[in-house]
DNA sequence: CCAGATGGCTAATGCTCATTAGCCATGACA
DNA sequence: TGTCATGGCTAATGAGCATTAGCCATCTGG
């Protein structure tokens, strides 16, 4: 077998695990379903990745990254806290419409996750949904938003957007950016914000 | 060991497992585990039980039937189109807010029910999905809501209240009565009602 | 042309488990 | 008192599976 372009083997076992995994399970995927989805057998991909629990655990920290990183970016790229919001709300729904595996998964499989990144998942996590939360909070004391609990509209927010992930599929009635448009007008309703 | 009430070890198997499948996931519950969470070994629970399979089809099977018992008797309670999509969106996060763990189990455990129940599930899950959304769009039928599309409305109703599960836990900052109420109120403001 | 690295493979190894078989004590009831 | 059903138990059974060991072909760089 010719040496192809480095990584490509590995990057396709990543890719591999990760749509088995949101599919089947994390353990209902043995790495021999893994081999065979890029041609070789099970034993093969210890020489690309050092186990299927670090599979795991990248794809995991790996979406929490990504969600920060664009919360972040959204956020900062607006001052009005409204703009903010829903540019924050726009890419939360754009993640998990461009990336519904990693979503899926991320959002199951947390208990097949071992410590010590459970908790490094679970504390980013934390940090996710506070952001959002100031956030909410944020406009309420501008007298932008109305919100009986921000705890609770920070909740709904992420949750409807989270939702997307598990029905959205390309070519569907709406495209990622329709989609992120819309939601960002719910979140926006969801908070009392008069558009 | 006496008889005690007939069903009632048959009841703790089930207690137990709903509880094992939801902290650890249905593949990683043993009927060991699931035989000492009732005081009895792994190999004991046959004479109660049929086998895993059944315990987990049980739970999801249950879930949805009680979900939309009370979608049913909650919709049918009020005329009003407002009234309706209140009271069921309060009967649907009492649901989730009191069972969380079925709730838990019947969201992350799909791929894990073998056929034809996986299906059955499914199809309740739209039925119930469904329900929702006819109510939406009866509601902007008679110009009482305003909605892009009734089936985003649906969808983020939905996982707005069945994220409750998630988080919820008794002695919180809200009973679950007072958080009911709040998430009637935010899906009225997402399907653009004036309270 | 050779030496080593790379990345396959098959064959262990060493678990973990659901489920079944077969045994036995107890309690109910004739 | 004897018989039978109930519901425990331990010991298989049989399968699945992550990971490791050890082998080998091919490519690369000298």
């Amino acid at each position: 077998m010719p040496a192809a372009l480095p990584g490509d083997r590995a990057a396709a076992i990543r890719v591999a695990a990760l749509r088995l995994f949101a599919t089947q399970g994390y353990r209902a995927t043995t790495m021999a379903d893994i081999g065979a989805a890029v041609g070789i057998r099970g034993p093969s991909i210890y020489k690309h990745v050092s186990g299927k629990q670090v599979l795991l655990a990248e794809i995991m920290l790996g979406t929490m990254d990504a969600l920060i990183a664009t919360h972040a970016e959204a956020a900062g790229s607006a001052a009005d806290v409204r703009d903010q919001l829903r540019r924050a709300v726009e890419a939360h729904v754009r993640y998990h419409a461009r990336h519904q595996l990693e979503a899926f998964v991320g959002n199951r499989e947390i208990a097949n996750l071992d410590q010590p990144d459970r908790d490094r998942v679970l504390r980013r996590r934390g940090t996710y949904e506070r952001s959002f939360r100031k956030l909410i909070e944020r406009g309420a004391t501008e007298g932008v938003f109305d919100v009986r609990s921000a705890r609770l509209a920070s909740y709904s927010i992420l949750d409807m957007g989270m939702g997307v992930a598990n029905w959205f599929h390309d070519g569907g009635e709406f495209s990622v950016e329709q989609l992120a448009y819309q939601y960002g007008d719910l979140a926006l309703r969801l908070v009392g914000c008069q558009a």
